[in-house]
This record gives C-alpha cells, structure tokens and sequence, in this order.
DNA sequence: ATTTGATGTCTACGATGTAGACATGTATCA
DNA sequence: TGATACATGTCTACATCGTAGACATCAAAT
C-alpha cells in the first residue's frame, strides 16, 4: 500500500510528515498544544516514532520555522524601482507570518541565519547591489528589516488574538493616574493610539528606504 | 527576628522577595533553570509558598519583566537636543536589557503595556513633544524603538551567548552553495558581515531620527 | 477565649520530553 | 537460499514540571 515509486519502510512517517504534521497542530492550537505525543497521534503513530526522525523537540521547532520562512514568496517585478522591490519582498514576509502567527514566538527567538532565510538575504542583497547601495549598509538594513518585519508582525497578531490588547488595555490606560501621565492619558483620550498597523509598517519601511536612499547619494559622491 | 517594623507573619515571602529570587535565578542559570521547585529552594522554603503570592507561573514571569523594566533609568539631560535624549533613553533601556539577557526571550513576547513600561513612553512623548512632533508620529517612533531596542539585545547577547552564532554560523556559511548565493557568500569572504552590532544601532537610530525630523518639518510647515 | 484569615507545608495528579530495550520487516551479501 | 544488518516503529519507564486541595500554624480581630 502506500503507493509509491520507492517501496516505503514503515508507515511512511518522514522529517517532512513530522513538520507538517506539527505546523498543523500549531496553526490551530497554539504552540501549547504540540507536544511529542500529540503530533505521535496526529499521525496515527507511537510518540516516539518522530525521535528516529528528529534528535529532539527543538529541532522539530527549528523544522517548523524553516518550513515557514520557506512559504516566502520571493518573486518580484525586476521592472519596479528598488524601493518597490524592497516593499514587495517585506510584504511577502509579512503575509507569510500573518499566516501563522503562532509561529512567531519561535521565529522571533531564532536567529536568522538557516540556510532557507538566507535565499531571502540573498535577494534583499541583489535588489540592493543593483540600486547602488553600499553592501555594508545593505546588510544593516536587512538585519533592521529581519527584526521589523517579525515585531510587526507579532503586534498585528496580537492585536488580533489577545483579548488583552483591544479590550483589557482599554482597562489598563482609562485607570492611569493622570498626574502621572499627561501625555499617554490626553494621546489615550484622543483615541490617538496605534489601532491600524498599516501606519506602522509605512513609518519605518519609509524611515529605512530613505535612509538607504541617503547613502546612495553619499557613496555616489565619494 | 527578621527585624522590622511589622511583624511579619510567617517566614516573609513576599512577591517582591519571590520575583528577585527568580531574577536571580535567571539571570545565572537562564529561563529554563526557573523552576517553582527550583524557587522555593532559593528561599529555602516549600514550592507551593510560592502560590501564596502569585497566581501562576506566568504573572511570575510577568513580574520578572517588569522588575527589569523598572530599572531603567529615565534620567536624562533636558539640556540635550531632542535627538540626544531620545538616544539616551534608548541606550539606558538597552543596557539594562543587556543586563539581564536571559529574560530578553519574555520581553520580547510580552507587550509594553505594562505601567512601568508606560513610564518610559510617557517620557519618550514628552521629549518629542518638546521638539515640535506630532503625536502621531511620536507614537509611531515609540513603537518602532521598542522592538529595534529589543531586538538589538536580542542580537548583542545572542552574538556573545549563542556558541553557534559566532563559531558555527561561519560553519554554515562556509559550506554555502556558491552559486546560489553569490553576494552572501562574496560577503562572507570580505568578512563583511555584521560583527559590530553597535553600528546596527547607529543605523535604525539614524533612520529613525531623520525621518522624525522630517516630520517636524513637514508639519511646521503645515 | 474564640474566630478568622494569612501564610507555609504536604501529598498527589496529570502532562511532558526522552532514554533504552525490544519487535518487525526490508535490503544486502554469503 | 539463508544469515545478517539496518531502518523504522513500539513499549515501558523515569525524572521533572505546574499546580490543585487538604492540613497546620500563628498573629489579629472579635
């Protein structure tokens, strides 16, 4: 059974099954909910089967970041000026994290340098080169990109998720001690508060293209 | 004994006494050496004591980040430019992150929301408030500065801690597909890649300050 | 003197990651 | 063909974790 070209040892469970399987569990459970037996029975199996495939849970969460990171749709029009390119490849980033926001805790405590997110450098680089812009202040801003990008979406996400964040931190601002907080109390009472993250992620994609744009300029001097 | 003015009643556990052990804890021994057992130890006192105080684990951990959040030092010289005080803020945050590395994993997962952290963007606002910017874009700079800074200690300490971010990220670049990843790997070999994180944070500091000033601009204009 | 409430202790439960021995079936080689 | 090795999956077992719930102790309030 099983079909297949190869004839398949066992009941077919692979790294690949496992990560799938796990991301799954994740995506509409949380984190909380994957543990070694829970993904053993999400594929019918003995908990254990995934430690002939896996050294250990942490791996199998490298596997998941990986697997993420790897849905990033790198394609963008080489016909767009750079700035635009640049835009395209963090709104591809984004929209990958957005879809598993339960991910984000891992990816945020990962560095960024497994050979999946390393095609994503690579392009930020090429896309960069070809404007002009000095590689060390290309790496810069990929490094600040990496980071943005991840905390953007982790505040989009949350302000999703957690109960907290929309309606408990209402709570927490109206019960300030105004004496204490004038700003934060009159910005709160002016409903000027962060509610749409779109403005976020224009201020600092905007305060990092212009940036760059800066250094152009400089290096095309020198 | 135990010499004070109130009697205290039992064996003075006390929140703030529970959360400064498992600071300590952490600190020394990482996030994955807090333990209730391990804590009641430290106090030389029965696991459960804890509860007496605390809820659960997690407001443990919420109380840890705020005790870390509460040191920073919001001193800063008024008779600064705006930029200077901001760039203080920000490197006082930073140090005291750097402080206490192994608890960077809970800051960064956590939202500011908390009355200390409120401090620090009450300050924040009224420093650009000062310099003629408007709300809006305060709060947005304030936002984006709070991920950057703990990002940033993310990537100091885990280039210090981390024994793969320095010696086996190489080992990964090294065996790096030359031909897939041509500007990574040409990169790689004038050692151009980040190793002085400082100039990181002169990076995102700058960007985020010029376009601050920008909008200072535009809206004087306005 | 009695009650109350706060604090600390003890025991116990279910869940977790994973080590180690064992079973089973396929591929390899004599 | 039969013997051997290896890869895969299973089973049992253990230490550790967070924490519920009953109990003990003792100062403060009545």
């Amino acid at each position: 059974m099983a079909a297949g070209g190869r004839t398949p040892r066992g009941k077919g469970v692979t790294r690949d099954s496992l990560i799938r399987a796990a991301l799954r569990i994740v995506d509409d459970g949380g984190l909380s909910a994957l543990s070694m037996r829970r993904l053993g029975a999400e594929l019918g199996v003995d908990p254990m089967t995934a430690y002939r495939h896996l050294p250990n849970k942490e791996a199998l969460l490298d596997g998941l970041v990986e697997a993420v990171v790897t849905e990033i749709d790198l394609g963008v029009d080489p016909g767009l000026p750079w700035q635009g390119q640049l835009r395209r490849l963090i709104d591809a980033n984004l929209a990958v994290l957005l879809a598993h926001p339960n991910v984000l805790p891992l990816i945020a405590q990962r560095p960024l340098t497994t050979p999946e997110s390393l095609r994503l450098v690579e392009k930020a680089l090429v896309i960069m080169d070809g404007a002009g812009i000095p590689r060390h202040e290309a790496l810069l801003a990929i490094n600040v990109m990496g980071f943005m990008i991840t905390a953007q979406a982790l505040a989009m996400s949350a302000s999703v998720t957690d109960s907290r964040s929309t309606e408990q931190l209402h709570e927490v601002f109206s019960s300030l001690p105004a004496g204490e907080f004038p700003f934060i109390v009159d910005a709160m009472a002016r409903g000027e508060f962060i509610e749409d993250y779109g403005q976020l992620l224009d201020f600092w994609v905007d305060a990092l293209l212009a940036k760059l744009k800066a250094s152009v300029a400089e290096s095309g001097r020198g």
